[in-house]
DNA sequence: CATATTTTTTAGACATGTCTAAAAAAATAT
DNA sequence: ATATTTTTTTAGACATGTCTAAAAAATATG
């Protein structure tokens, strides 16, 4: 049985292994608000476990069975998230915290009767795709709104990791997931988007471009 | 913030209470499977706290401010384990152990919210009655099966505490919380019950009617 | 390529919550 | 009312997971 502690390190591994396969033992303490020597700690004891391949002053990444328990930790908190959301009413951006506590809860039975409970649901409110039993998750083709080019179309499918309060912002603007979004105009002087949701025109500066996820089609 | 440990401490105290107010260290350690002079250490934390009143070698009990903060917990578990009876379709015997640990999950919304999902319930799948926000929680009139007479009638409303095999057994009798139970004949030689539930008749033993709870009726 | 800077690790400290063994207090028995 | 037994507490140890400060290794710079 895994601590709490060691469940956060290990998805933080799988998060940060996305942008290169070598994570740095400096960016998992800013990842986790840690110090690097409290990290360099638990990836000794991890590495001890094979969760990860880890030798001092390279990076570390993820065993194959550091990855299976990283993804078992990323569907709970997923399915819990889509719980909150879909079940208990709650909004988009207040989920997360209460959804890191819940994904430590240690049974597997629970984790795949709500799986049934909620429809087996392929993704989660921030549009993320959620692991399935067997650790299989699907690789989505998302773009960031900023990639587009005038006149493209997409569907709103999440926004990138550590934007919170970018959700609370499209909670007010009343946008939300799954809607269909198309880029009217690009301002060159800024980087500014005029775009269309819903039979509505709206405006987003260059930054919210750089955080908003789509899934592209034709 | 309390930890999971002071809560645990929290409620055994609840628990205990309802035997005699003063709660021996002893009583607790055995309750909570610890050595007493872990108890004590911990007594010590929650007394400075001003959670229980507590004096060397005299026994120890929540104070106003400690039985709230059981009750919450007491409410959490007890919500949790209708959830996972009502809409994750466990049985009455396997949800303890997940409530155990879903019930320290901090987030009074979350707590709110699921009271509502649920429809607010007086009950516990055990029969238990759930505290409400305000920390109020039904005196109920329960009896155990034992007491009772020939020909008295009365619901089932749950089991006595640390008997979780008793529930399987139950589980597997088809006898639900609810059932209409009736006092057949009681043997005189050795307390043995036999009873009427659904039409049918089942006999019981003197161990098993020492356990199970009933709330009567005429 | 030698030095400066940054990153990572080591060494030692501390808080929490547990334990064992021994001492002290309270309860019980003679 | 004293001795014995039981209960409770104290003292000191240990595991976990964090921290700070200093040393070591890797990387960047002139």
């Amino acid at each position: 049985m895994n601590s709490e502690s060691e469940e956060d390190y290990l998805k933080a591994l799988y998060h940060l292994q996305k942008e290169s396969n070598e994570v740095a033992t400096n960016s998992i303490a800013e990842y986790l608000k840690m110090k690097p020597s409290s990290v360099t700690d638990m990836l000794k004891k991890l590495s001890e476990k094979n969760f990860i391949n880890y030798q001092k002053y390279k990076g570390s990444s993820l065993t194959k069975k550091g990855q299976i328990i990283a993804l078992e930790i990323i569907r709970k908190h997923r399915l819990w998230e889509t719980f909150l959301v879909e079940k208990l009413g709650f909004g988009w951006g207040q989920v997360h915290n209460i959804a890191e506590q819940l994904e430590h809860i240690k049974s597997e039975e629970l984790t795949n009767r709500l799986d049934v409970f909620l429809g087996n649901p392929k993704y989660d409110p921030h549009g993320d795709p959620i692991p399935n039993k067997d650790g299989n998750i699907e690789k989505m083709n998302q773009k960031l709104l900023i990639e587009l080019k005038e006149f493209q179309k997409g569907l709103i499918t999440g926004v990138k990791k550590g934007t919170a309060s970018l959700l609370s912002y499209l909670d007010k603007e009343k946008i939300k997931l799954g809607d269909k979004i198309k880029v009217l105009e690009i301002i060159e002087f800024d980087g500014t988007y005029i775009v269309e949701i819903n039979d509505r025109k709206c405006t987003f500066s260059e930054k919210i471009c750089q955080n908003l996820l789509l899934e592209t089609y034709d």
